[in-house]
DNA sequence: AACCGTTTGATTGTCGACAATCCTACCCCT
DNA sequence: AGGGGTAGGATTGTCGACAATCAAACGGTT
């Protein structure tokens, strides 16, 4: 055997594959919050019938990216303050475990993939590239949770960052500052680094209110 | 107007519902882990068509309680050991943030609530009602994070609730003493009417370390 | 003119049937 | 007897059609 690195092949679902190309259509804003999903329609631009879509529709759906109304049809989520509110203090708790599972295991080889990112984040700037930038710091913060090695919090965060995105894309977040927000990102690295549980608590969770402030209209 | 306190009717659609019936059927142990659901069976008992049942089974696939390969089925999932400890992993970071939110909202007000559960443990072991215990005991984590009054922590804790349910079915769980799982209980509820943040996440650590222990045959 | 009931068009909900795929058991060959 | 190939049975995947339901437009009445 040519060292056994072949993955067992898993076919995936055709609601699998839909049901990706729709969260990233959600999380890019080409479905715009509010907006009906007309199966039908829906079902021909994809090449499916009605069945596998309605299958991916209900996936969404319990992700919470989707609001089903019987009889009405599935519409894409609004997202008020609330939400934006809520959404990061999910997040919070999820990245919060996440990272002191990093500093439980490998602080130091987690920093330096982190670090990565960080110099993504730069390159970006640098750039004046601003889709970039934020393609760089979603994938921070997805590699912080991917290090965790934990299924569950992968999962649930993958979940959470669809409607980041979809927040960050539908609000067009503006930044005060790039070198702020990738200031904010070296920290929290760095805390990691020096396996400080409670400074990387501290950092994401003011991270997390900085967002909250960016993204909301009340700022409450 | 008599009060305006009439709820919208929420006109619940059938995967909803079935759904929720297979996630109960999973959490008592009526479908066993590992076996196959086949379709047709399922809808006929059901009383639906294949349609429907398919849409609910794909919500519970992305819930993670299902496992689906592609022309084979939908499988229920078979909890390892790993999985316990990510299991409790993920419900410590749900928790942790949910108390933490009841500490910055009513303390008070929670940990009286709470302590009703804790009442509703200590009478069920008075009983000798081993059942009622557990589940007085999940209505306790359950309430906790209903206390949060966090959409997203609450969906994301249902459904490692349904898999807890699974894992302490399945395994029939044995306590060493349930005096000392009705104190663990009341010690968490205290440090949150204290509004000790830092007591209730190392409560809440213990807590969920010993549920591993019991859980897993490792130990490790 | 405002209100209520009805009709109409469109969309979703559900179902049954057919096609594709997989597992099992059997048979043949070496 | 062991291995490989093949037919059979069963289950899932997909599709199209029909029924149920809803929102909006229309018309009649007060």
């Amino acid at each position: 055997m040519p060292g056994n690195l072949l993955r067992p092949v898993v076919q995936e679902t055709t609601p699998s594959l839909i049901a990706r190309q729709l969260r990233r259509a959600i999380g890019d804003g080409e479905l715009t919050p509010g907006q009906q999903l007309n199966e039908m329609e829906l079902s021909r631009s994809l090449g499916v019938s009605r069945g596998p879509l309605r299958e991916a529709l209900q996936r969404l759906t319990q992700e919470g990216l989707l609001l089903s109304v019987r009889n009405r049809g599935v519409f894409v989520i609004e997202v008020t303050d609330d939400d934006v509110r809520d959404l990061y203090l999910a997040r919070n708790a999820v990245e919060r475990a996440a990272a002191d599972r990093v500093i439980a295991g490998d602080p130091e080889g987690g920093a330096d993939r982190l670090l990565e990112k960080v110099g993504d984040m730069a390159a970006a700037i640098e750039r004046g590239d601003t889709a970039a930038l934020t393609e760089a710091d979603v994938a921070f913060h997805a590699l912080l949770v991917a290090l965790s090695g934990s299924p569950r919090l992968i999962r649930m965060h993958d979940t959470l960052m669809v409607e980041t995105r979809m927040c960050m894309t539908a609000l067009e977040t503006r930044y005060a500052s790039h070198s702020f927000r990738l200031e904010e990102h070296r920290e929290i690295t760095e805390a990691i680094r020096s396996a400080n549980e409670a400074r990387v608590d501290l950092l994401l969770l003011e991270h997390m209110r900085d967002a909250v402030m960016r993204l909301t209209t009340d700022h409450a």
